[in-house]
DNA sequence: TACTAAATGAGAACCATTCCAAAGTAATGC
DNA sequence: GCATTACTTTGGAATGGTTCTCATTTAGTA
């Protein structure tokens, strides 16, 4: 169960952003302020069998839809077969292994720089009226070098 | 039909990454190298018609998944359901028409040293091996902006 | 030319996601 | 507080892109 200062915080995100505040979208989108684990609907709707046992999946992609048209949430492929989805509540972006499928979420000083850079020249270039970008990188983890026998040094 | 000049050069890339050398391969490949349209699975079975007239979609799937293994093809979403494929021959990344679908590439000089920089971050922050990137950047076509009556002035 | 491992093709199977209709519920105004 | 109404949730069916299976064909090699 989410903290008392993340069911806060959200019910005011949900505000905001002018949606309709029902239990089910208050308590998704808790777990996904709270948790960084990058779930899949299955991930999300068995960490929440407590608090919404009866919830279904449609619910489940209809929330996360509504969050990603709002911009609360982004959308991830790692390449397993399902999308995986995270709260994008400061800016990220990321790292994806090639062999496991672990997403982790990585950020710099100057990212943000870089960011704007990319999006300012796609304007000028493409004519596009820019919303939004996503980056990753893909590599192996940590975990899979030594997995695969690979050094790195 | 792909140029002489075409069809000598994705023979040498087939062969210069061990591939073995089909008509399906080359004929797919050639399609890539010289259409960037970033077809679907459906737009090259269509496209390829002529020249092969009994290829089976799993063909066509595994080419392209074999291509990605290469390198020689990213993966694209555009959110029309369906996965959009692309010959990476130079450094580039895309933009996306959220309205629809539409998908241009993109790149500038300096782009190489922005997309180094992220991926030199990306290993020190991360530890992961990196072996490449995807860039995306979305927003209103030229078009869709007309279409959707707004002004970007 | 014969051999072997790999690729192709047709259709079945898979399964993540969307669709649908009925029932439930949050927000609004009185 | 209560009725109204539009929006949301459910759960099951439908969809459709992609993968799987396996018999057949073929590219590369000796």
């Amino acid at each position: 169960m989410a903290s008392n200062a993340v069911m806060e915080e959200t019910l005011q995100v949900l505000k905001d952003h002018k949606l309709r505040v029902t239990p089910q979208r208050h308590i998704i989108l808790a777990y996904l302020v709270s948790h960084h684990n990058h779930p899949t609907v299955e991930t999300i709707r068995d960490a929440l069998g407590k608090e919404l046992p009866n919830i279904g999946s449609s619910t489940i992609y209809n929330t996360l839809n509504t969050f990603v048209d709002h911009h609360l949430v982004v959308e991830l492929q790692n390449g397993d077969g399902s999308t995986h989805y995270d709260y994008f509540g400061s800016p990220h972006y990321h790292a994806i292994c090639t062999n496991c499928g672990r997403i982790v979420d990585v950020t710099y000083p100057g990212f943000s720089d870089t960011e704007k850079r990319l999006e300012e020249k796609t304007a000028e270039i493409s004519g596009y009226m820019i919303s939004g970008n996503h980056m990753e990188v893909y590599g192996l983890c940590p975990e899979c070098q030594i997995k695969l026998g690979i050094k790195n040094d």
